[in-house]
RNA sequence: GCGAAAGUGGCGGAACCGGUAGACGCGCUGGAUUUAGGAUCCAGUGGGCUUUGCCCGUGAGAGUUCGAGUCUCUCCUUUCGCACCA
């Protein structure tokens, strides 16, 4: 009867239960309290990571955790399908990019599967299925018509020798990762998101996010980035033109010495005409990368145009510069530059030899050092004429009633977030559905004419075959019926991703992109995926939410209750590459342990939202584990079945044991359920196992512990290890299946203790141990503190001048 | 550069609300068993010492407290994000 432990007949026969049961079907049904738990779908890469592996096996833990809860749990499971891997994938092996994504997504479904993942397969979906962008470009020509869309110039990298487009990856210390050229900044008209009409909304809801890590809720603060400050005027002196600056410390003004401009700024893309020296400096900036780390990471350069500005105030005469510090997408791409009280002005000032002048002092009469750098704190006003003495608040009034009176600035609310820029100049992604068209401008594709299908057909050689297949991109315009062109560029791939989750409601609905179903399941209930998604995906996915709501699509209107964001897995101290050559395959571990072992090893490696270090020898440990429970469980049922009836008169060692048991089923269900700590869950359960390899079972009263025990053993570790635990619940002697069981209740009797162990310190370091009656007086311990013969040798000579007493802890003399 | 985290034995980690530092696991050492290897079981395992016990010890330095890994400040190191990677 006895078997040996074979992780892959276990596995198979659970699995086969599951499949053939729908044990994970999910079903709307309003009686019952929901439960949507989803883990960030995968890029179909090809084949599963241990990232992956670790991210879903938290998800599915939790699912099956809360499905014991008595919870109708939805777990879905789809492919963010679209990207640049896919094309790149094409030019080297040369297969067209749908044909590369959907074998892979085959093989790593595949893979999902014999993890053991208790997904509603029926609700899968790919984001590259017409079915699926259909409805995103219907949303996009709703948003168009609501003016929630719009078309621009906006930078991108361009490789003049490929003539194409690059990604911010592909671009190398500024040169095409392909053939080394310097990349050249271009700006091309794109299509962009309002996102920044929601940016009130989405900062303030972050504070009703209370599920969320207050790590990734001050990212997004941060990233929306609101301030209040001043836009002003700085007119140019002779010209019938003033710059306008914004900033937030207006209480600077008076020190003010000149004022920078974006490369990008019209006015200094006029001046570089007349200027040999502007022109080239503007070049050069035009080499330059268009992420924000490397443009303020660069040297700070600049080059003085010329002309001057007037200050607003004093009605000095100020010079103005171009530096390459200046954003044009963040303010009004121009700045006034403060040296002493900027860190990054004061940089720029000391290498061409600005003045610096101090406006700011302390306010505690310290003296503000600003040979060493800028003085960047708020204090009170110098050198500031009638403005002298007033601290920030009151500069930042005076200043600013003064600018709006004579009509030189306002306030203004201002925010570090931009609109999205949703335009790709790629292939593998939804089409952008507008017709160009020259008489009426861009037109959306009218709703009879969606889905704008992406022909899967193609060769690649590096640009978007699209732009050179008038099939595709031959269109007649919808409003004058005269010729016209098809827009080229898909989405930038982060808007599949931005509204999945509720899809997930009405996977199959084609005639709609949601329907009711997405009010019994939205939101998310728990969501589960990487920290580097802490601020993008997280943002438009709160974004679409919003706009969804407001089509009356949803009724929610955010999108995840409670976010775990799960930590990198590293190998040796590094994230694993291949470059590096330190992967991990999970599929060579499934193959020689199976997938419990897989998932009780990486839940026990640490917890969740940490880096978890990767160890062959653990994985190995967590085999031994539970191979160990598979033998004590079938030592167990090997005698027979256990008798039913608890012991009339437990003796002290039962009693024991039944604490121990019980104590660690409350420890597992808070640490499953409130904390997420699996790693500690699954350290109680195997001081459990040691405890329950070292109680006898012979005896009727000592089995029918044991039968508890092991129960509950089982029930504990089946949402961690579902397959061997599947298995085990049968060799107990139970006909029904463990996947159906609900979670076990608490015996507060079993926890009842009469004495408890008090910890004794002296002076706050530990030097006896005490035991008292679980409801002893204060005094009681006291004196029996004092009575201990070690406590004793530390106080005899001294005078005892108080002791503290913590309940249920420690006691503590202060001599 | 800006923003956000994290630093505890040989290693991964535990210590949840300021109260016994090192649970659990890996590794290592010794023993049992075995023809051998492997597997398994038992014991030990932060450093030091004058070893019934004492001293030191949570990246560095200061501070608050009867008591600090935990709170505050300064510094150092590492990791993540920065808008066209997903």
């Amino acid at each position: 009867m006895q078997r040996r432990y074979q992780p892959h007949e276990v596995e198979a026969e659970a699995r086969e239960y599951w499949e053939t049961h729908r044990s994970f079907r999910a079903i709307e049904d309003d009686d019952r309290e929901k439960f949507y738990c989803l883990s960030m779908f995968p890029y179909p890469s090809g084949r599963l990571h241990v990232g992956h592996v670790r991210n879903y096996t938290i998800g599915d833990v939790i699912s099956r955790y809360q499905r014991m809860q008595g919870r109708n749990v939805l777990q879905p499971m789809g492919w963010d399908a679209f990207g640049l891997p896919a094309e790149n994938a094409a030019i080297a092996n040369d297969v067209p990019p749908a044909q590369w994504t959907r074998s892979n997504i085959a093989y790593m479904r595949d893979q999902l599967r014999r993890l053991g993942f208790g997904y509603d397969w029926e609700r899968e979906l790919a984001t590259c299925d017409p079915t699926y962008y259909r409805w995103e470009q219907w949303l996009f020509t709703r948003l168009l018509r609501k003016d929630l869309v719009y078309k621009r110039e906006a930078p991108v990298n361009w490789c003049p020798t490929d003539r194409t487009v690059l990604a911010n990856e592909q671009v190398i210390e500024g040169r095409c990762w392909r053939c080394d050229t310097p990349v050249e900044r271009r700006e091309i008209p794109q299509w962009f998101m309002r996102i920044t009409r929601y940016a009130d909304e989405l900062l303030e809801e972050l504070e009703r996010l209370p599920g969320w890590p207050e790590a990734v809720r001050t990212m997004q603060r941060n990233w929306i980035g609101r301030s209040k400050g001043v836009e002003l005027q700085f007119p140019v002196v002779g010209e019938d033109a003033s710059l306008s600056v914004y900033t937030t410390r207006p209480d600077t003004l008076m020190g003010v010495t000149c004022v920078a401009l974006a490369a990008e700024h019209p006015v200094a893309v006029r001046h570089a005409a007349d200027s040999a020296r502007v022109a080239a400096f503007l070049e050069e900036c035009r080499h330059a990368q268009v992420s924000e780390a490397a443009m303020e990471t660069m040297e700070k350069k600049g080059v003085e145009l010329g002309i001057r500005a007037r200050h607003p105030i004093t009605g000095e005469e100020l010079p103005v510069w171009v530096a390459n510090f200046v954003l044009m997408e963040y303010g009004t791409g121009s700045v006034m530059s403060v040296p002493a009280h900027d860190q990054r002005d004061w940089e720029f000032a000391r290498r061409y030899g600005l003045p610096v002048r101090q406006v700011i002092a302390p306010a505690d009469d310290g003296e503000a050092d600003l040979e060493a750098g800028a003085y960047t704190e708020k204090g009170l006003l110098v050198n500031s004429g009638r403005f002298d003495g007033l601290d920030f608040a009151g500069a930042f009034e005076a200043i600013a009633s003064q600018l709006e009176a004579e009509g030189l600035g306002r306030r203004r609310v201002n925010y570090r977030l931009r609109d999205w820029g949703v335009s790709r100049q790629r292939y593998w992604g939804a089409p952008i559905p507008v017709i160009n068209c020259a008489r009426c401008g861009a037109v959306p594709v009218p709703d009879e004419d969606l889905p704008v299908v992406l022909p899967e057909d193609v060769e690649l050689d590096g640009g978007s075959p699209l732009k050179r297949m008038p099939e595709f991109y031959r269109a007649t315009c919808p409003e004058c019926g005269g010729e016209a062109e098809r827009e080229t560029d898909t989405f930038d791939t982060f808007m599949e991703s931005s509204w999945y989750f509720a899809r997930y409601a009405s996977p199959d609905n084609e005639a709609a992109m949601l329907d009711r179903r997405a009010d019994y399941w939205l939101p998310v209930d728990q969501y589960i995926g990487g920290v580097e998604h802490a601020i993008l995906h997280l943002l438009y996915a709160r974004f679409f939410q919003k706009l969804l709501r407001d089509e009356g699509l949803s009724r929610a209107g955010e999108p995840f209750r409670n976010l775990l964001t799960q930590g990198m897995v590293l190998k040796d101290g590094a994230k694993m590459s291949k470059s590096k050559g330190n992967t991990v395959d999970p599929e060579d571990l499934i193959q020689r342990y199976g997938a419990d072992t897989v998932r009780l090893f990486i839940m026990f490696a640490a917890p969740p939202e940490q880096t978890l270090e990767w160890s062959d020898s653990a994985v190995e440990g967590a085999y031994r584990f539970l191979r160990r429970l598979w033998n004590l469980v079938q030592e167990h049922a090997a005698k027979g079945a256990a008798p039913a009836v608890p012991p009339a008169r437990p003796g002290a060692e039962q009693q024991a044991l039944r604490r121990q048991l019980h104590e660690t089923l409350r420890k597992v269900g808070d640490d499953m359920g409130r904390r997420h700590t699996f790693n500690t869950a699954i350290a109680a359960v195997m001081e459990l196992v040691n405890a329950l390899g070292r109680a006898p079972d012979e005896a009727d009263d000592d089995r029918v512990v044991m039968q508890e025990a092991l129960e509950l053993t089982v029930l504990m570790l089946s949402p961690i290890v579902p397959h061997v635990c599947h298995v085990l619940w049968h060799v107990l002697g139970h006909e029904d299946a463990v996947v159906d069981r609900p979670w076990p209740q608490v015996d507060e009797s079993a926890l009842r203790r009469d004495s408890i162990e008090l910890v004794v310190q002296v002076n706050g370091k530990l030097r006896g141990r005490i035991e008292v009656p679980a409801d002893a007086a204060r005094e009681r311990i006291e004196e029996a503190a004092l009575a201990d013969a070690n406590v004793q040798r530390f106080v005899a000579d001294k005078s005892v001048r108080r002791v503290i007493v913590v309940p249920g802890k420690l006691v503590n003399v202060v001599v």
